[in-house]
DNA sequence: GCTCTTACCTAGTAGGTACTAAGTAAGGAT
DNA sequence: ATCCTTACTTAGTACCTACTAGGTAAGAGC
């Protein structure tokens, strides 16, 4: 019963990896608090000790995302639209784990009711405006922005579905020659 | 009591309409059978004796999705690829919960474990074939045909997340122009 | 070595899960 | 008017759900 007593930084990280994992295996509402603390050698009090709730937990995974990707996206140079899309593309090509955990949050919080929710409203909201902003230099903004973000929204779906057909980086170059023009 | 006793096509149709707008909202994994026999006026034994299993309900309700497809591919000529994709997404326009169903369980499945991870395999597949089939005209159909499904797929959850703000139908249209040519 | 914070546990609550067994009664067939 | 199929019920099983209250002991600071 000796089990070892990890510092609250480490344990929290554990809970968010483990967590991350499971749902982007049942979704949110598939996920069990058992089967977490079962993952992390823990009983479900105490993962709840470290977060709170099961809302809390969720939200716990999310704004541990938003800071990787701010973390990335800082250290990556502002380059040309093209060039940050094919950017954010690779990196999404080496995480299908959190590629599938956003496709599956991303599909169930279309209900009001998700706790993720409003958080995944506010992304799709800012991702869109950033991108529109990139695109200035080419007609129709706002479209264009719209467009990008459903093909790499589309493109990884069926990428998560069938790895060893699609490849991911791949399909993306070809759809950005159709998007950005044809340009070798 | 007395509750009326529906002949056992109705009761099904009634029970399968129920669980589309359930697993639209929740999941699969977050789908009760008392929800679904409370939103039937049944008890639950009274659902599982139409449908066998959760598993069976699942299926009788991508069952009869297809069927569904299959009459409304059939009544419409088979045209050309880019009036092919118009109407799919004007009928799409009009069925927002049967769209919300697809998405969630589209991103659900992708687990092996899901019971409709087979089921959304062969659909993909056979979706992506008959597009390419279609697409046979332009150059490169098979890229084509998996950018027509991954546009679709992306505006659709974009459209689902904020019907106000995003016009499905006109996304599209400005999609089809820049996949098929500045055609007016 | 002692103390004190706190990571984590045991025990328990209140309720939900899919599913089965067996019986009742509704309503069409004769 | 009676029968018989079957839609649907009640009752019960075995288990999982998130969450709480209160206690134990691990390990850092002195």
């Amino acid at each position: 019963m000796a089990r070892s007593r990890l510092p609250v930084a480490d344990r929290r990280r554990q809970i968010v990896e483990v967590t991350t994992r499971l749902i982007a295996e049942r979704g949110f509402w598939g996920l069990s608090m058992q089967d977490v603390a079962d993952d992390c050698g823990l009983t479900v009090p105490g993962v709840l000790h470290h977060v709170g709730s099961k809302d809390g937990l969720l939200l716990a995974v999310l704004d541990h995302r938003d800071l990787e990707d701010k973390r990335s996206v800082a250290e990556q140079a502002p380059g040309t639209l093209r060039e940050t899309c094919a950017a954010v593309v690779r990196r999404n090509a080496l995480q299908p784990e959190i590629v599938r955990l956003f496709a599956v949050l991303e599909a169930e919080s279309l209900t009001p009711e998700h706790p993720a929710h409003e958080w995944f409203g506010a992304r799709q909201e800012r991702t869109v405006a950033e991108l529109t902003a990139l695109a200035a230099p080419f007609p129709a903004p706002g479209v264009l922005a719209r467009q990008i973000v459903a093909l790499m929204d589309g493109l990884q779906l069926q990428w998560l579905r069938d790895p060893s057909t699609v490849d991911l980086v791949a399909e993306w170059e070809a759809a950005a020659e159709r998007l950005f023009g044809d340009s070798t």
